[in-house]
DNA sequence: CCCTATATTGCAACAGCTTGCAAAACCACG
DNA sequence: CGTGGTTTTGCAAGCTGTTGCAATATAGGG
């Protein structure tokens, strides 16, 4: 049914293997071979099986991107980086999304099966049990938007958390704000806890203590739930949010509770998703990299296939701010 | 390196065929035999490569995702529940990730490198002739999301834009609105013409004539200049955007004019993507139901993967009025 | 205990492509 | 035209699993 190199072979009157080398870059075939082979290939609309290939060479140039959070918007634009710069490389996205039951050793599984020859964890709230987890197992395994780390287990790109808390509490002294508040994801995730540390450190600097809250996942709706709930016991100046998304969520609930943003109250987020930036929102926030990251961590993904002894490296990105509408004027 | 067949069987002590049988569901094998064999490859850590079981079978059990459009937070959810949809029946997502200058023929041969099992477009915007492209190259493809078709040319799920364009129209002058203007996406493409094709006919039942734009683009900002365009030329009581984040950015413009919604001007949206329902936006729109319109392509993918001479139907799932805040009280 | 029907098992070939090796073809040069 | 070196080519084995077929084992019945 499918076509195969044989048939190109029978048809171009060579064997096999010059097929085979026709198709191989850098292999030896006479220019005018080389022709008669990519006609037939052509008129026989020939397309090499790559998986049966990656038998012999063991390479499937397929990459696993396992990633366990499709609801906040922040990560489509990481999807879109991640599969174009895959793409472009001329590697595969295989997806595995994880849903909350999924072990390691199930997400290894799935991958092991496709033998893909790396995995790249998209997603700064997995635990770094999954990245040993994988790499124990023998598979090269990146992880991007990971938390900063002196000794990575994997390689890694991603911005330092608890810098990024300490740049928001630096901002917001700035700004005037004195009473302060921390808005976090889930307490037990590392995003929330470092930039908690980093924002707490950067806030006692200027003998400031500071109110945290946590929602119990990266939405708008729980960003806005545990808002309303801080709501309950007074109201700080200002709020660093650890995610645009809870801050966007957050502000509603300021709204409602009849408080101006940023006359009554300010806030700062963090990612700078592309909806921060959007007239009506125009939320202050702390900007990832997104692109140096997703394009970084490729680049890891790459040199640990062609290397897989490679020395894990935690590449760390600078975060910026990016001042727009949520904080009041200096 | 990786541990096979082969060395399970030893391990065993049996052949290679019987534990290819131990792990393919049906085939005969003795209790005794399989336990010896569970246990020789959990010990081994055996994982059975599903790559080179295709060669034989002629199944990867591996379906191509193709998709253009990663900017609009629609398709997240999308993407979402169409890989755990897939993951759930044992299928693996590859993803293709259009960019503007790929071709179908290219994007056919990423896929056909890879012997996937079939292809679903996730699209509305993608041409019909995509599909069939992959069709005609042998390719089981179904399309999600697609325009409506009484001859659809593959398998397909989707509301019916005509008929969604309508109920926008209508509800719009249910709710007393009656200089009203639609503001679509990039002009050629279907949603954008059956949407404002069913709009339309439902204003003429009315007796009233519409006003229309075009974005260039399915974006927030797109769609937010689009309607400041639109203001120049003088503005109508409410206004159906062919797509949520296009209303969105609408909104914005509308804003920064110094129009109110729903009090000078009432907006209505398509798609009910989760951000619609976020309070500060509380967008009007006609739903989608997302997660029946993929479950439907899944399963019907599924079907033609058992069978590709299937007969290609249509399925068409009702859009739903929601109603938030952006229609004044009727 | 023997016979037949059924369940298990192994052998060997095969799926589509790659690659080491050796043979064949080609080239330039004296 | 012969020689030595380089390029091109084909052969055959191999990658990891699957499967038709025939052989073997097992069970049930008399």
């Amino acid at each position: 049914m499918a076509v195969t190199l044989r048939d190109v072979a029978r048809e171009a009157g060579v064997s096999a293997s010059a097929v085979s080398r026709a198709f191989t870059p850098g292999a030896s075939v006479a220019p005018a071979t080389l022709a008669r082979i990519m006609a037939a290939s052509a008129k026989l609309g020939f397309q090499r099986n790559r998986l049966a290939a990656s038998l012999t060479t063991g390479r499937t140039r397929l990459v696993g991107i396992v990633a366990d959070d499709f609801g906040n918007p922040f990560f489509l634009q990481v999807f879109d980086l991640m599969t174009k710069g895959l793409q472009a490389r001329g590697l595969r996205p295989l997806l595995v999304n994880l849903d909350p039951g999924t072990t390691a050793a199930q997400a290894l599984g799935m991958l092991r099966e496709y033998a893909v020859d790396a995995a790249v964890l998209v997603s700064g709230t997995l635990p770094a049990s999954f990245a040993r987890n994988f790499r124990d197992a023998g598979l090269p395994v990146t992880h991007c938007f990971a938390k900063a780390s002196d000794t990575p287990d994997v390689p890694q790109s991603g911005i330092h958390d608890v810098l990024a808390g300490q740049l928001a509490a630096t901002t917001l002294v700035g700004h005037g704000y004195r009473n302060i508040g921390y808005l976090g994801g889930p307490e037990q995730t590392l995003p929330s806890q470092n930039r908690f540390a980093g924002f707490q450190a950067g806030a006692l600097q200027h003998h400031l203590t500071v109110q945290a809250g946590y929602a119990d996942a990266w939405s708008f709706s729980a960003g806005r739930a545990t808002m309303q709930a801080m709501l309950t016991t007074g109201v700080c100046d200002a709020y660093f949010c650890a995610d645009d998304v809870l801050a966007i969520g957050a502000m509603s609930a300021l709204r409602d509770a009849g408080l101006r943003v940023p006359q009554d109250v300010g806030v700062i987020g963090l990612n700078d998703m592309e909806m921060a930036g959007w007239a009506g929102i125009a939320l202050t926030t702390i900007a990832q990299p997104v692109a140096d990251i997703v394009a970084s961590c490729i680049a890891q993904t790459e040199a640990l296939i062609e290397n897989p002894g490679m020395l894990p490296e935690a590449r760390i990105f600078p975060a910026r701010l990016v001042l727009r509408g949520t904080l009041r004027p200096v």
